[in-house]
Order: C-alpha cells, then structure tokens, then sequence
DNA sequence: CATTTATTCAACCAAATGGTTGACAACCTA
DNA sequence: TAGGTTGTCAACCATTTGGTTGAATAAATG
C-alpha cells in the first residue's frame, strides 16, 4: 500500500535532504547550486537529489546541462495524512479513557460503554494512564 | 536543531514500525502482543520498539515482565510542523510566480513587485512553469 | 574542432540497518 | 526452590546508505 512513503520518511530522514527541501521550498534551483553550501562532492549532492525525487519529493527538468530542481508540494499530503490519521486515533482515545476515569471517579460504575474496547490491554493501560 | 526529527522520520521509514505505529494508535499493547501479526522474532519487534522509543514516538512502562507500550502523541505535532511550514512556503511560491505570470500575459510589464526574487534561477523556474 | 561547464555513472569503502540465533535476567507461579 | 513467561543483550550476517574518487556524457563557447 505505501511503498511510497518508506521513500517519503527516508528521504526526509537525512539532514541534509531536509536542508534540500527547506531551500527549495522558497526558490528552484539547479543541482551545482544547491551543491554550493555544503561541504562535500557535487556527486553527493546529486545523490541526494536522486533521493528526493525516488521519493516524489522533486522533481528534475532539463535545461541545457543544468537540471533545474523543483520541489513538488503534493507528496507532503500524503505524509500529513497518514500522520494526523494515527495522532487523532491516539488522542481520541485518550479522551475516552479520559471520560472512562472520570466516571469511574465518580461512582465506581462504568455506565455508557462509549466505544467497545477491542484490544486485551486496555485495562492494564487505563491503569497505567491513572499513575 | 533537528536531531529529533532525524530519528522521527527514520522511525517511520520501515513499514513494520509504521504499522505497530497504526496498532498503538488503537490500543497500548506489550511487546509479545505486538510480535504475534508478524513472521520475525520477538527481538526484532523488541529492537523495531526501541526504535520507535529513540524517536520519542513510544514510551515503555514495566508492568512485572512486560512492558507496555504506549504511543505518544507530541513528537507527531513536531513532524506536521515542519512539513506544514515548506509546503505552505512552496504554495505561497507557487501563488506569487502565478501571479507575476498572470500580469505579464496582459500587458508584459511587471508592475507591483511582489516578494523579490531572492535566488538567481528564478526567471528559468518562471519559463518552466509555464510550458 | 577543442575546451569548459554541469551532471551523472561506476566502483569502492565504512558505517548503519534489519534481521537471525543463543544466552541471560527478571518476574510470576506451582 | 524449580520452572515457565516476557523481554533484552550480544554476536553475527547480508544489505543499504552516505560518502569518496575517477571517468563518461552532453551541451554551450572559444
């Protein structure tokens, strides 16, 4: 299914690669210029380059010699989604057992059983989550 | 700076590691009962955790022999900054170059100079983007 | 045509990664 | 105390990664 984003959080994984994307995030440029501030090969650049654009990150187009290197925005979405998919997952949750502690304050009697819980260790979490 | 986000992204470049992401999303769960879906060693998903725990993605809590695992949310606020800001930067780029673009197709003057152009291949990204 | 410029290809190397198996530590339980 | 669970540590291995240098390609320019 997201072959594509092993090549996306790789790609962004290196340092330099995120340095690569910082600058083309505010102007194109060909692979000699983005080589300049860094302190290694013109080979290792391109290299670099050729990542991103495995990843969809960027893309090349030719003019003359020089490749002109543009940053493409739409794989970013993919990314913001599959993150914030997972991160409000998580935080919902975190509500309900919220919810559940508090009733569970109050009482000591579950009433509503909001959402059925699925997996085995949720109580053993929801007393961690008390502590 | 960003030597968190180095471990963030590389955390997520293995499609195991996103994947007991997605579970932990749903429930908090121990090592053994995180090992079960997959066909490796226990070790390997022991090591997978601790990968995810270097990132600050899992936090691990000892409960007799096992440990918990729990997913934390924050570190992904972290990753949606950083991706947010470029491609809002890149659009905004985009926006601008379209505009320039739009005026010189009425009367071929640039007039109000938005933003000035900061980086020397500006012009060619204009002559690109508009084939 | 010869040369310079811009980039990539190829081979190589050290270090990191993702997996394995075997041993060990810690903890519950009979 | 002995034995079964659960997880980590250690050593090892194959592959990938991030860098190097040297040669090759492609296009502008003298």
């Amino acid at each position: 299914m997201s072959d594509r984003l092993d090549h996306v959080f790789a790609a962004l994984a290196d340092p330099t690669r995120r340095d690569l994307v910082a600058r083309l995030a505010r102007a194109d440029a060909t692979v000699g210029e983005l080589a300049e501030p860094y302190d290694m090969s013109v080979q290792a650049v391109s290299k670099h380059v050729s990542v991103l654009e495995r990843a969809g990150l960027v893309t090349k187009s030719k003019d003359a010699q020089r490749r002109t290197v543009r940053l493409e925005a739409e794989v970013f979405d993919l990314m913001t989604k599959w993150i914030e998919r997972y991160r409000r997952e998580a935080e919902a949750r975190y509500q309900r057992l919220d919810a559940v502690l508090a009733e569970l304050d109050e009482d000591g009697t579950p009433k509503s059983p909001t959402t059925p819980t699925t997996h085995s260790s949720e109580e053993s979490a929801a007393k961690e989550r008390a502590s």
